[in-house]
RNA sequence: GGGUCCGUGGUCUAGGGGUUAUGACGUCGCUCUUACAAAGCGAAGAUCGCAGGUUCAAUUCCUGCCGGACCCA
């Protein structure tokens, strides 16, 4: 027996630091979390989130992350390699907008290479910062393999599953009614349209049929009365009956077409809405546009890519959409055509990037066809496991609302581009071959492009051969919806198109883990594709966490003012330096919250703990702390009070064990057995519980009280006992805090608990055949401990003041030299 | 309007048809015991949102309502 084998007194943040620096900067981090796609262990990868790099990372994402890394690091203490990746999403609008704030000029007023330089060198920064948190919250993953969704490796093989794609016929171009942001100049797909709550005016318009009745309308949109294309009333309004089938002069001047139009009867009029008479314009909403479909009605084009109205709106024409309505209703009111006009909130459509108010404007654009497989996904994503099971429901309600292709190309720069190319006369494209990235806007097909009909999509021949016959072939301007580059993620892991020996392995991918908010996106996408090209699941298990919220239970937002950097939590107690949070709260409260020391080990093991997954969880820092702190700092004692008595140098074969730590092995076993079996399920709140509650619970307030005596009269069996507990709880626990963990294993042990490949469980020759007849002892046993500390308190004693008159019940005998001594029963 | 989840001591939370409902924080009291006062031990504190129903038995299952959060239309 010796001092303890551990100088610092207690954990701190400055000592976490201290081995993180060392963890990173030793020479050992890659070789201990390297994926080797060779190895004979079970593959495990997972489809890591790529975080899009922003400035700040939330507190919330961080948290959601550290999880991930609790999964990779415990199925690596279960013996699978596991692949990790660190992924980085670059593509996209934010960026450019970033850009265009910055520089305080708007994308098309750039060359668009000078504008992606600008994007690229911008995110690159933001990318660095991101790695630094990932690092700091301990994030397992494979950094020397960093992925970026906008480097060329990562786009070509977008690019090939594009071509793919096309050339089976499962993505095609049309011309069809889009989302589109004019403002910003692009379609959205569906999946992007937010919704927002708006004060705008419903104007009760008068229309004049053909027999000179008056009716009024409402609508919002007057200035789209140009693009009327029929008025529409509900079949059972008797109020109109009379009227189906007449026609109905437009109140307001148009060009270029007929100013009357028919009254029809349809069911999705709401007849208490306004007058119950409803116009419809193409392309006023989606129910307009499917309308128009089944009417089979030809659509009027009344306003442009640049959001202006066209000619067809007659003196509204080359006027801004706003502008426009206000135009409209001035020039009704002076013909007497209004008959009302009252303000009233609407919700009205706006894209979810710019927050603009978006139109429906027919479009040529690419699509994924995926209205046809719905079922078949259905069923494959049956196949897959879903973690929290309930949260299967997200997918299924976002599947039973698809209704239209998904569209996939964008008027921006800083994204995938389309791999087309067009013959001058627009009859032949050609694409690129396999693993090749390119940028058909500013460089020609490469060595192996493929020539194909656009209409059949034979295919014709190579480029190189028929070269001379395209004319001057014109490069394809459109890029991808960023959702079509980070769909491909789980693929790209998996090694689809670049290792394909692995990918035959690997594939459906082990784990997809995510946020329920991107349900709809990127795991839809994702199946999709998987569907699409492989119909395949996709992954074996899509673990689907809840969100980070406010102290109170609200979503965290710039906008509410009540969001918390990550970095601050992580830095709390670095240096001396405290923490300090300033949130609002609702209705105007504002609270101020405090923490003296968190740390990534303290917050990882607070979101390990706290929260069932799939639920939102309440991020308070105060509350982290002081709810686990505590628990880091008992489990770091225990460890420290073990390290004084030498260990065995044998922790594999016990010697004879007596009856006291058979009892606590016994416990022990069977908190191994739950926690591996959670590691097992990817229960990480099961696996922490069991952790926290048996290395905080009875093994220190129980067993090593109960054991004193022995451990400094050097008995054996304890000593062994104590060690082994020790040893193997640090592995068990070193998922969820690495730093904590493979600090005490090293140094009392000599090895990382963080290098563990099999799960510890204990020895033949602990008295295993009496595990089952001794745990029954525990209720008893802490009955007793805690009736004597109770009699003790009550009596105003101190804890080692001697008691008499204690009788230890019969069935706890077994540890009565024990008892007698722990409690000094005379 | 639809979906999902939630409503359990002051706060957060576990559980789940059947003894005195789990734990944490906070509160209070005691204790510096050869690991730990940035700790330990103990105590007080809950008609398990409301109203019905099923059942021998409901906090748990069902229905409705109220309240909250998120997602979607």
């Amino acid at each position: 027996m010796n001092g303890p084998k551990i100088s610092d007194k207690r954990w701190s943040v400055d000592l976490e630091k201290r081995i993180q620096d060392q963890h990173f900067n030793d020479g050992t981090y890659n070789d201990r979390y390297r994926f080797d796609p060779n190895s004979d262990r079970e593959i495990f990868i997972i489809d890591t989130p790529p975080p899009y790099p922003s400035g700040t990372w939330h507190i919330g994402a961080v948290a959601q992350y550290s999880m991930i890394d609790v999964i990779a690091r415990s199925q690596r203490l279960l013996g699978k390699e596991v692949r990790f990746p660190w992924g980085v999403d670059r593509n996209g609008i934010n960026i450019e907008f970033t850009v265009e704030k910055k520089t305080g000029k708007k994308m098309r007023s750039y060359e668009r290479a000078e504008f992606i330089d600008l994007c690229k060198e911008t995110i690159e920064s933001y990318t660095e910062e991101m790695r630094e948190t990932a690092k700091r919250v301990g994030l397992s993953c494979d950094y020397e393999n960093e992925y970026l969704t906008d480097s060329p490796d990562y786009r070509a093989v977008s690019q090939s599953i594009f071509v793919e794609l096309f050339k089976r016929g499962d993505i095609i171009e049309d011309l069809r009614p889009n989302i589109y942001d004019p403002v910003e100049g692009t379609t959205i797909a569906d999946a992007e349209v937010q919704r927002i709550n708006r004060n705008t005016l419903l104007c009760n318009v008068i229309w004049t049929t053909e027999d000179g009745e008056e009716i009024s309308i409402s609508t919002t949109r007057p200035e789209l009365i140009c693009a009327c294309g029929v008025v529409v009333v509900h079949p059972d309004d008797h109020r109109y009956s009379h009227l189906i089938g007449k026609s109905v002069k437009l109140p307001l001047p148009v060009s270029g077409r007929d100013d009357f139009v028919q009254i029809q009867a349809h069911p999705s009029v709401k007849m208490d809405f306004g007058s119950g008479v409803l116009m419809v314009c193409s392309f006023g909403d989606q129910n307009d546009v499917s309308i128009f479909r089944e009417l089979s009605i030809r659509p009027f084009v009344a306003i442009d890519l640049d959001g202006r109205m066209t000619n067809v709106s007659g003196p509204l024409s080359g006027m801004k959409v706003v502008e426009a309505r206000k135009n409209a209703i001035e020039t009704l009111q002076k013909i007497g055509k209004i008959d009302s006009i009252e303000e009233r909130t609407q919700e009205i459509p706006v894209s979810e990037r710019g927050g603009n108010p978006i139109e429906i404007i027919l479009l040529k654009e690419w699509y994924v066809r995926q209205t046809h497989v719905l079922g078949r996904l259905s069923e494959l994503s049956d196949k897959s496991r879903f973690i929290p099971e309930r949260n299967r429901q997200f997918l299924h309600d976002w599947m039973d609302g698809v209704s239209i292709d998904w569209p996939i190309s964008r008027r921006r720069w800083y994204h995938t581009e389309v791999p087309i190319w067009y013959s001058a006369d627009g009859t032949n494209i050609v694409v690129p071959p396999k693993g090749v990235y390119v940028q058909p806007w500013r460089e020609s097909p490469p060595k192996g492009s493929e020539v194909i009909d656009r209409e059949t999509k034979e295919i014709i021949g190579d480029y190189e051969n028929l070269r001379g016959q395209l004319g001057n072939l014109i490069g394809e301007e459109k890029v991808f919806d960023t959702w079509m580059d980070s769909s491909n993620s789980n693929l790209y892991v998996s090694g689809y198109l670049n290792q394909p020996e692995l990918f035959v392995r690997a594939f459906p991918t082990s784990i997809r883990p995510q946020g329920k908010e991107i349900v709809r996106t990127w795991l839809y996408y994702s199946l999709l594709k998987s569907a699409l090209l492989l119909d395949s699941p996709g992954f074996q298990n899509i673990w689907i966490d809840g969100l980070g919220m406010d102290p109170w239970g609200r979503k965290m937002s710039k906008s509410l003012g009540n969001g918390i950097d990550a970095d601050s939590v992580l830095e709390c107690g670095a240096g001396g330096k405290t923490g300090s949070w300033k949130i609002k709260g609702a209705k105007g409260k504002q609270v101020t919250l405090k923490a003296n020391k968190i740390g990534s080990e303290c917050f990882r093991l607070w979101k390990a703990c706290d929260a069932q997954v799939g639920d939102d969880f309440h991020i308070n820092p105060e509350e982290i702390e002081t709810k686990y702190y505590g628990v880091l700092t008992k489990i770091f004692n225990i460890a420290r009070f073990a390290s004084q008595f030498d260990a065995p140098d044998d922790l594999e074969t016990p010697p004879v064990i007596e009856k006291e730590d058979v009892w606590i092995l016994s416990e022990f076993e069977s908190t191994l057995a739950t926690v591996e079996q959670s590691w097992e399920n990817i229960d990480i709140y099961s696996a922490a519980q069991s952790i926290k509650n048996f290395g905080t619970g009875i093994f220190p307030s129980h067993w090593m009280e109960m054991s004193k005596t022995r451990l400094y009269d050097g008995n054996s069996s304890a000593t062994w006992t104590i060690h082994r507990i020790v040893r193997d709880l640090l592995s068990a626990f070193s998922p969820i805090c690495p730093f904590f963990t493979h600090y005490l294993s090293s140094t009392l042990y000599g090895f990382s608990a963080v290098d563990i490949r099999e799960f510890p469980r204990l020895p033949n020759g602990c008295g295993n055949d009496e595990f089952d007849s001794m745990r029954s002892l525990t209720k008893a046993l802490v009955k007793f401990n805690s009736d004597i500390w109770k009699a003790k308190k009550e009596g105003g004693d101190s804890l080692k003041s001697p008691i008499k008159g204690i009788e230890i019940p019969k069935e706890i005998g077994p540890f009565r030299d024990s008892l007698t001594q722990m409690h000094n029963i005379s």
